[in-house]
DNA sequence: ATAATTACTGACTGGTCAGTTATTAAGAGG
DNA sequence: CCTCTTAATAACTGACCAGTCAGTAATTAT
């Protein structure tokens, strides 16, 4: 064994929370809250629990500083996917190629996505907070485009709401599967996600011609 | 109060496992394998503790025997959905339409996606027999019936494996949504699969003309 | 009736784990 | 070097819950 001089101690107080949540998120995500022991965490964040004490108030509470930390941040992204269109069809598709990769490439976002979904339940105030903050205006900033995409006679005419979650939600469900049953070459979001974007563009293309 | 003449306990073999896995499914699905006790599933069966161990040799056994004798006959639905048609646009309109309110109707149905999606970390065997045979089998029958539509020319040239996802994804995620968040207007599948239906025939059809 | 069978249950147990406390030692300042 | 502060931990506690078992009552057989 070498000669090494780290102390089996460190103080690191700033680093400490982030490395926490951090471990939090994958664990969680992966087997569920109430089965992940908090003696877990700790050691995939490399402190004792009682450190977890520290910093976090309780189980509980560590789960909500996840959602507030990581988990809103980061489905931003999501969000921006949808704000960042001016609403012209090639830009719905640029918009779309570049921020779902957000999506189908952070392990982090796929993994809060599991976790809202799996603990919902456990968690209303969480529940009701994604479903409006995240779902249903996600969904409104989508049919705001859609809709002017029809007015503008880009598009066919449509249900704009019931179209945008055509257009989103095969990409969600997609990720979550991959964080679900693993990666496989037919969910392989390279070959989901242009195939997909063009599907988009023909489902919304006004009835005369696409190109 | 009535002269109600019902015994205080009731014998009835036959009813029992059915009863303790229907409350089992509901209960699990809401807050989670790990956080659901035995003794509330117990309750809503109308039974006590022990009972359920008269039938299941334990907790986890009982998981498996949803997965065997509900979630596995149930999803048929969902195989159904995919293995009816034939290959005609108008037929794959008619099949989604019927098929997709065995998914978005039935609760028992979406408890079990959400059962699924939540414990297959926990479940590895589980998650393995639901990628194989639901969701990689089934896309690769609707990705026949994309290929019979491309070679007949009814279909436009894309990836099939990859176009099947945008057909039934959003399908799946919205009976997920509405699960985990509760029936909201702009999820209400009354609203959202005529819309999708109607999508997917202009994302499917050939470049010319689609009706 | 009443004995035999068995579906069912209340009460218990052992193990697990969230949360606490007493103690230790890392780092800062002299 | 020797404090002093406080980040960090090991060891502990109490609650909770899966799983068990001895006993109870509904049903069937005699």
């Amino acid at each position: 064994m070498q000669p090494a001089r780290q102390p089996k101690r460190q103080r690191r107080k700033e680093a400490r929370p982030a490395e926490i949540i951090a471990a939090a998120l994958k664990l969680f995500s992966e087997r569920g809250f109430a089965a992940t022991r908090l003696e877990d965490v700790a050691e995939a964040a490399g402190v004792s629990k009682a450190t977890i004490y520290l910093y976090f108030e309780s189980k509980e509470d560590l789960f909500k500083a996840i959602i507030r930390e990581i988990a809103t941040p980061r489905l931003d992204a999501i969000e921006a996917l949808v704000e960042g269109f001016d609403g012209r069809a090639a830009d719905l598709v640029r918009g779309l190629t570049e921020r779902a990769r957000a999506i189908a490439g952070s392990p982090d976002v796929r993994a809060v996505i599991k976790l809202v979904v799996s603990e919902a339940g456990n968690f209303p105030d969480v529940a009701a907070f994604y479903r409006d903050e995240m779902v249903l205006r996600g969904l409104r900033n989508i049919a705001r485009i859609i809709e002017r995409g029809i007015a503008s006679g880009e598009f066919r005419r449509c249900d704009p709401v019931a179209t945008g979650q055509s257009i989103i939600l095969p990409i969600i469900m997609n990720a979550l599967a991959r964080e679900v049953f693993g990666e496989t070459p037919e969910l392989d979001p390279e070959r989901f996600l242009p195939s997909h974007l063009d599907f988009v563009l023909h489902g919304l293309a006004a009835d005369k011609e696409t190109r």
